[in-house]
DNA sequence: AGCACGCCGACT
DNA sequence: GTCGGCGTGCTC
C-alpha cells in the first residue's frame, strides 16, 4: 500500500518485532518521520519492555486497541524508504502460509546487518592510519603492550591505512585500536564502498554457450515460449544430460533482456565448482548466498540483487528471500531435495515458496531434477507444470540398471558379499575406480556384547550409540553425546564387545585390507570436518588414478567422478523399510542419484546393490523399469492412502521433560480440537496424540498431533485455531510445540 | 523468546 | 545480612 493512500502521518503504526508473538505492537509514529513520509516496510527502532528493537513498519491505524496511555512513540525511523516490497510479501506470505509470528518471519529473512538496523545503503567500513604523533614515536615505549606496538607498526607501514577486515584477519582487536585512539596514535575514517556495477561491455558471456542436443534444444524453445508469463516447468533429465546447460542458456535469455535470475541449489550442491561454472559462463556477477559468507558480504549480496546490479543470484534455501528489482526466472536445481524445507523454527520449503513467488512475479519457473518429488510429479499429471525430459546422456552410455545382490546366507567382509568384492577387484584392475556408497559414518551404528545381547545405548535417546575409531568413541548422533568405549560389557563383564553393522569406518578399513595397492578415500562428515579436505580428496580422485571411494550421501550428490565405473550400495533397506511416508521415495531417489556416479565418462558404468530383500516389489521395479515407473506407483498408492499430495498434511510437534506434560497438552488440544471440527462441520481430521517415531531425545519426550485434509483452506484454519488454543493455554508454559506444515518427515 | 520481578537456600 | 535458583507474567 503507498503512503499517499494513508494520511501523511497515522495516528498509530503497527509494528512487527522479533519475538515469537503471532501479532503486532501499536506504537505512536513519534518526531521524526521521513519527509517523504512513512511507508509498510520501513524499518524502526522502537521500545519494547525493557529493551529497544528494531522492526517493520506494515501498516498505519486511525485508532489502537491498545489505551493510549501505554502507547509508546517510535525511538527512530531507520529508512527513508520502505524495504523492497517483493520481500515483505513473500514475507507476509510466508508467514500466513507457516502460521508463524509475521515479526520473527521478517526479521529471519533478513540480512544481520539489516535487522539490527544498518543502513539499507551503501556499506561502510572504517581504515585506520598512523597519526603524525603515531609516526614519530618510539616503539619500544609500548613495549608493555606488545600487540599494540605490532598494530601502530603494521599501520606506519601502510600509508593509505588498513580497513577493519584486513585487521581482524591479523588477530588484532578493537580494544587495541581504541587504545591507540585514544593516545592518539593511530586515527580512523569511515569510507563508503562503492560497489561496481558490472562491466557491460564485451556481452554478456566470457565463454561461449555449449553446443546442445536435441532434447535440450526442445527444452529451451518450450522455455523460450513463456518467458513473460508464470509457468512452472519441470525439467527431467537424467544425471549427466545436461540440465545446467539449459539453466544457463535460459538465464542467458533472461538476462539479455534486462532481467534477473534467481538460482535455488541444495545445500550440498554449492560447491565450487557449481559457482565457478557460472562464474566462468557470465561476464556479469553472479552473486553466491552460502552460509560461509561473512554478515557484510551477506548484505552485499542482498543489495546487489535488490537494486538489480547482480544480474543471477545463486544460494541456498534462505536465498529464496533474497528481494529481486528486476525477476526474469527462478530456476530449483535438484528440486526434490529435502535441504529446501527449513526443519526447525520457521518451517518453509524453499522449492513452494519458489512457486507462489513465480506466480506473484508473473515469471517461469524451472524445477530440474533427475528424480523429481512425487509433489511435482503429481502437477505435472494435473497439468499445472509442464514437463521438459533429457532421456540421452552426453556420453554415448545409458544410465548403469541397478543391479540388486541378495544379503541372505552369504559371507560378508565389512559389510561387502564376495560378488562385490570381485566387482570392485575386477574394476581397479582395469584401472579404473569405485565407489562404495553407505549411508552410515562412524565403524559401526553399534557396540553389542555376544554373551548377554547387551547394546550400547544412549541415556538420553531412544537410541543406539554409534561406535567410531577416530577417536574411538562411542557417540549418539541424535544429541551428540560421547562416552569413552567400554572395555567390558557392562551388564555381564564379558570382554566379548562386538561390532554390530557397518559404518563408512569399518568399510574404509576393510577395502584398505582386501586392497593394500590402492588408497582408499572415506568421504563422511567426519572425515571432511577439516576445511578443504573434501575438495582436496576429489582433486585427487579427479586425477583418475585408480582408488576406492568410501562415503555417504555427501558422495552422493552432484559430483563429477569421471573415473568411477562401479558403485555398490551397501545397504539399501535403511530407507526402504522406514516407517516414514515417503521413506520409499526418498531412498528411491538417493539410490539412483549414488547411481548417477556411475560411468560417466568414456566408459560405462554398474551399479551393484546388495539387499536383505531383492525380491522386494518397490525394489525391483526401481532396478528394472526405472525412477518414473516406481514413482508413478508411489504416485498410485499415495493416493489410494490418502496422502500427499493428494491431501494437505499439519503436524504438531510438543516436547517436554516429563513425558506426561507433552501427552496431556496434546490430549486436551486434541479433545478441543475435534469439538471445534465437529462443530464446525471441517473436513479436517486430527490422528493421535501419538508419541513421536524416537520418542525420546536428549532426555525431551516428543508427542505429535497430526492433521490432515483434502481441502487446504480447511487444514489451515484448523492449524490457525490450534495455535490460538495453544497460545492461549497456561499449561502449554513447560511443554515447547511448534506446529510444521506440509512436514516433510512425520519424526 | 527475552527479561523482569519475586520469594526461599548457601555463602562473604 | 546478600547472591542467585528458576517459577510466572508481560512485552504496544
Amino acid at each position: 500500500m503507498p503512503a499517499s493512500s494513508h494520511h501523511l502521518s497515522p495516528s498509530v503504526i503497527a509494528v512487527a518485532l522479533p519475538t515469537p508473538l503471532r501479532r503486532l505492537f501499536d506504537y505512536r509514529p513519534g518526531q521524526d518521520i521521513p519527509t517523504q513520509g512513512w511507508q509498510p516496510g520501513m524499518r524502526v527502532r522502537v521500545p519494547f519492555g525493557t529493551r529497544q528493537m528494531v522492526g517493520i513498519v506494515i501498516e498505519g491505524r486511525d485508532t489502537s486497541e491498545v489505551p493510549a496511555q501505554q502507547l509508546k512513540s517510535v525511538s527512530a525511523w531507520l529508512d527513508d524508504r520502505p524495504l523492497p516490497e517483493d520481500w515483505l510479501w513473500l514475507g507476509r506470505f510466508t508467514a500466513r502460509y507457516y502460521q508463524h509470528a509475521l515479526g520473527d518471519t521478517l526479521h529471519q529473512t533478513l540480512p544481520v546487518l539489516l535487522r539490527q538496523g544498518k543502513p539499507l545503503e551503501a556499506r561502510t567500513r572504517e581504515r585506520w592510519h598512523a597519526t603524525a604523533q603515531g609516526l614519530e614515536i618510539d616503539l619500544a615505549s609500548l613495549d608493555r603492550a606488545p600487540r599494540q606496538a605490532a598494530l601502530l607498526a603494521l599501520l606506519r607501514q601502510h600509508s593509505r591505512g588498513l580497513v577493519m577486515p584486513a585487521l581482524t584477519a591479523q588477530d588484532f582487536t578493537r580494544a587495541q585500536l581504541s587504545a591507540l585512539a585514544k593516545k592518539n596514535l593511530i586515527r580512523h575514517e569511515i569510507e563508503t564502498l562503492e560497489t561496481r556495477s558490472a562491466p557491460t561491455r564485451g556481452g554478456l558471456l566470457a565463454e561461449p554457450a555449449l553446443p546442445l542436443q536435441r532434447q535440450q534444444s526442445q527444452a529451451l524453445a518450450a522455455l523460450h515460449e513463456s518467458l513473460d508469463a508464470f509457468q512452472p516447468y519441470l525439467l527431467q533429465g537424467v544425471t549427466g544430460s545436461g540440465k545446467t546447460e539449459v539453466y544457463l542458456q535460459l538465464i542467458e535469455a533472461i538476462v539479455a533482456k534486462g532481467r534477473q535470475a534467481l538460482v535455488l541449489i541444495p545445500e550440498i550442491g554449492l560447491t565450487p565448482q557449481t559457482l565457478a561454472r557460472f562464474r566462468k559462463r557470465f561476464r556479469v556477477p553472479v552473486v553466491a548466498l552460502h552460509s560461509g559468507l561473512s554478515d557484510h558480504e551477506r548484505l552485499d549480496g542482498w543489495l546487489a540483487a535488490m537494486s538489480g546490479r547482480a544480474p543471477i543470484v545463486i544460494g541456498t534455501r534462505s536465498a529464496i528471500f533474497t528481494p529481486l528489482a528486476k525477476p526474469g526466472v527462478i530456476i530449483v536445481d535438484e528440486e526434490h531435495d529435502g535441504s529446501f524445507k527449513q526443519q526447525d523454527g520457521l518451517r518453509y520449503h524453499a522449492r513452494d515458496l519458489a512457486v507462489v513467488r513465480a506466480r506473484r512475479h508473473g515469471i517461469p519457473l524451472l524445477l530440474g531434477s533427475a528424480t523429481p518429488s512425487l509433489e511435482s510429479l503429481a502437477k505435472v499429471e494435473s497439468g499445472d507444470y509442464r514437463r521438459l525430459r533429457l532421456d540421452q546422456r552426453a556420453s554415448r552410455h545409458p544410465p548403469a540398471k541397478l543391479e540388486l545382490v541378495e544379503l541372505r546366507g552369504r559371507s560378508q567382509q565389512g559389510g561387502l558379499v564376495p560378488p562385490v568384492i570381485e566387482a570392485l577387484r575386477q574394476t581397479l584392475a582395469a584401472g579404473h575406480q569405485a565407489l562404495v556408497f553407505i549411508n552410515r559414518r562412524g565403524f559401526a551404528p553399534t557396540l553389542a556384547c555376544h554373551q548377554c545381547g547387551w547394546m550400547a545405548e544412549c541415556p538420553s535417546c531412544d537410541a543406539r550409540m554409534t561406535w567410531h575409531r577416530q577417536p574411538p568413541r562411542l557417540i549418539c548422533h541424535h544429541c551428540d553425546r560421547q562416552q569413552r568405549l567400554p572395555d567390558v560389557c557392562p551388564t555381564c563383564a564379558s570382554a566379548d564387545l562386538r561390532p554390530l553393522g557397518t559404518g563408512t569406518e569399518r568399510t574404509e578399513e576393510t577395502l584398505a585390507a582386501l586392497f593394500p595397492e590402492v588408497p582408499v578415500h572415506r568421504i563422511d562428515r567426519d572425515s571432511t570436518r577439516r576445511k578443504h579436505a573434501f575438495e582436496q580428496t576429489l582433486e585427487e580422485v579427479r586425477r583418475g588414478e585408480p582408488c576406492l571411494l568410501v562415503g555417504t550421501q555427501m558422495l552422493a550428490k552432484g559430483h563429477h567422478l569421471p573415473h568411477v565405473t562401479l558403485v555398490a550400495v551397501v545397504n539399501a533397506d535403511a530407507g526402504l523399510y522406514a516407517s516414514d511416508f515417503r521413506a520409499l521415495e526418498h531412498s528411491a531417489q538417493l539410490l539412483i542419484q549414488v547411481a548417477g556416479r556411475a560411468g560417466r565418462a568414456a566408459h560405462p558404468g554398474r551399479v551393484l546393490v546388495q539387499t536383505l530383500h531383492s525380491d522386494d516389489p518397490h525394489l525391483r521395479l526401481l532396478a528394472e523399469q526405472g525412477y518414473d515407473v516406481l514413482a508413478e506407483q508411489l504416485l498410485e498408492e499415495r493416493r489410494a492412502a490418502a496422502l500427499p499430495p493428494f491431501r494437505f498434511l499439519a503436524l504438531a510437534r510438543f516436547e517436554s521433560a516429563k513425558a506426561e506434560a507433552a501427552t496431556t497438552l496434546a490430549e486436551s488440544v486434541a479433545l478441543a480440537l475435534r469439538q471445534w471440527l465437529e462443530q464446525h462441520d471441517l473436513a479436517v481430521d486430527c490422528l493421535g496424540p501419538v508419541p513421536a517415531p524416537m520418542e525420546r531425545r536428549q532426555n525431551r519426550y516428543h508427542v505429535q498431533l497430526l492433521l490432515g485434509s483434502a481441502r487446504r483452506s480447511q487444514l489451515h484454519e484448523a492449524s490457525a485455531w490450534l495455535i490460538q488454543w495453544l497460545e492461549n493455554h497456561r499449561d502449554g508454559r513447560r511443554v515447547r510445540w511448534s506446529l510444521d506444515i506440509d512436514p516433510q518427515t512425520l519424526s
